[in-house]
RNA sequence: CGCGGGGUGGAGCAGCCCGGUAGCUCGUCAGGCUCAUAACCUGAAGGUCGGAGGUUCAAAUCCUUCCCCCGCAACCA
């Protein structure tokens, strides 16, 4: 089966942050889980490239619109390909091909009388560019960020007809629970869905906003940027040019954060069902990064966890494994370079260490080859068949927020299954008793099977360390989910490398 | 009465739907081990599960009510 698996694409006004990494390493986590099980994966990743937020930005650089879009544009590529993010496709919705494939949805919507052109009329601040509802002021009716009483104005737009579709979302999202996973986020979309929806007004007229997409029936005006960046999912695939889309979509995956739930849930599914194409697929909703004890991240307070600084000192595995271990499903989750730091030590100690314990003993007392499991018992059976077991089982199961985060929790549990069985064992007693010799070497196997277990499953989370540890294993072959107690090879040569999680260096 | 989420030992979380000895990671303390990255193993201390009421033989879990924190609140990622 091929799978189709989105982040949402990037706004370009700032640099990536913890939040933009997350989404996308868990988009890869997802794709490499998949992969696993034997499904291939189509991921793609990207940059939002239009609308005010951007042209402020690129005015105030004072670059051209296409050597800024450009530079921040790498930004986030460049983080993601640090990241070990196997992305197939980048977005940049500047490119002509996308704008291509938004002109022809317009023209296809407008051809079928589904905009229409009203007059638009609200309270304009010129500070912020931007229309104010009245709750959005203070109480003197001024913009709360300019201290200024916004102008009311009225504009001709170009609007879309949601209403007629409410009912028919509402039916799809009771059918279908798994569609929006957790179901506490389609409670809320349900929620939304409650009073009628407003038309949704889909263009901006040129003299406010340049960097868009022109409207194919009018060149006075750019989209909405809604409309622009939601088409990606579709344009990426070549909608309109592809024969095999329906096929792609048809297994498809959007990843978002909680604030843009409306977009991804409201708009685009009517915007689909509009042009005769069904929803998304499954469409996963995460919370936020927060500082530690609750705070938001801010410069003032110091607490801003930069994804850079983290891979720097931390590598990417641990940051990865981080952010899978720990965001939690039912809100925001908490990260901090100390939490950062205790994640990793919980790696070195239990993985790491557990990795070079067993490795040394077999370089030492075994000439480096994997030893002979005829002395196994019941016991050491049990703690591999055990691993394995759970391994299957989650595998088993399709990729999701809970399958992720499981396997993140199963890794540590089967690690601390192994420190213990090997600490029972004492197999640096047995190692000096010839008479014991048998029983030494089904011990050292058993803990090295374990070990090669755990590397295979942690690939989605870990790349490079799984594929460390099964080098060390002697074991080169492709990392698939197939989970067998004592597969390793005897004989084969074991490898000890550097640790996989070296002590960090305290200041 | 706008909508939603949350408040569990020093920190971060699970448990709540389907009531029944309060669990995990980190930290602290004691012991063990000495193969290993001062690591690993075992044990201990530490919580009136935000407050108050109620249902029940039994409530972190169900009901009522109050307090506190955080989002969202519809052209503003």
């Amino acid at each position: 089966m091929e799978k189709y698996i989105t982040t949402p694409i990037y706004y370009l006004n700032g640099l990536p942050h913890i939040g933009h990494a997350y989404t996308s390493i868990l988009g890869d986590v997802m794709k490499k889980f998949e992969q696993m099980r034997g499904n291939s994966v189509y991921y793609s990743t990207g940059t939002d490239e239009h609308g005010q937020k951007n042209q402020h930005s690129i005015e105030a650089s004072g670059l051209s619109a296409e050597e800024f879009l450009k530079r921040q544009s790498d930004n986030f590529k460049n983080l993601f390909v640090d990241l070990g993010i196997d992305f197939d496709y980048f977005v940049r919705t500047s490119k002509p091909e996308h704008k291509k494939i938004v002109q022809e949805i317009l023209q296809n919507i407008y051809d079928r009388g589904l905009i229409v052109k009203k007059s638009y009329e609200g309270l304009y601040c010129e500070g912020c560019e931007q229309f104010k509802k009245k709750s959005d002021l203070d109480e003197n009716g001024c913009c709360p960020d300019h201290k200024v009483a916004p102008k009311a104005i009225s504009e001709e737009n170009y609007f879309f007809k949601l209403e007629p579709y409410r009912q028919w979302l509402i039916e799809h999202i009771k059918s279908n629970p798994d569609w929006i996973q957790p179901a506490k986020y389609a409670n809320e979309v349900l929620g939304m869905l409650k009073e009628p929806l407003e038309d949704l007004c889909i263009s901006r007229p040129k003299s406010r906003v340049w960097l868009g997409v022109e409207l194919p029936f009018d060149k006075d005006y750019v989209t909405y940027i809604w409309f622009d960046a939601l088409v990606n999912y579709i344009s990426t695939l070549n909608y309109g040019h592809n024969p095999d889309f329906d096929k792609l979509w048809a297994n498809s995956n959007h990843l978002i954060a909680k604030d843009i739930l409306k977009p991804h849930c409201i708009y685009w599914p009517i915007m689909l069902h509009a042009l005769n194409v069904a929803p998304v697929k499954h469409c996963f909703v995460h919370g936020y990064w927060i500082g530690e004890g609750g705070v938001k991240m801010s410069k003032s307070l110091g607490n801003v966890v930069d994804p850079v600084e983290v891979v720097n000192m931390l590598g990417v595995d641990a940051l990865r494994f981080y952010l899978i271990n720990n965001m939690t499903l039912t809100g925001d989750s908490q990260i901090s370079i100390d939490l950062l730091k205790q994640g990793y030590k919980m790696l070195a100690n239990n993985i790491g260490n557990l990795q070079m314990r067993v490795l040394k003993m077999v370089q030492k007392n075994l000439e480096g080859k994997v030893p002979s499991k005829a002395g196994m018992n019941a016991d050491d059976k049990k703690l591999v068949n055990d691993i394995a077991d759970r391994f299957t089982r989650i595998y088993s199961q399709e990729m999701s927020l809970e399958t992720v985060s499981e396997l993140a929790d199963s890794i540590v549990k089967a690690g601390d299954a192994t420190n213990a069985y090997f600490a029972a064992n004492t197999p640096w007693v047995l190692a000096k008793d010839p008479a014991q010799r048998e029983r030494f070497e089904a011990v050292v196997y058993t803990t090295l099977d374990a070990l090669r277990l755990i590397g295979c499953a942690m690939y989605p989370l870990t790349p490079s360390t799984a594929k460390k540890i099964e080098r060390s294993l002697g074991c080169c072959d492709e990392i698939k989910a197939e989970f067998k107690a004592m597969g390793l090879i005897e004989g084969s040569n074991v490898e000890v490398g550097d640790p996989l999680f070296p002590i960090l260096e305290e200041k």
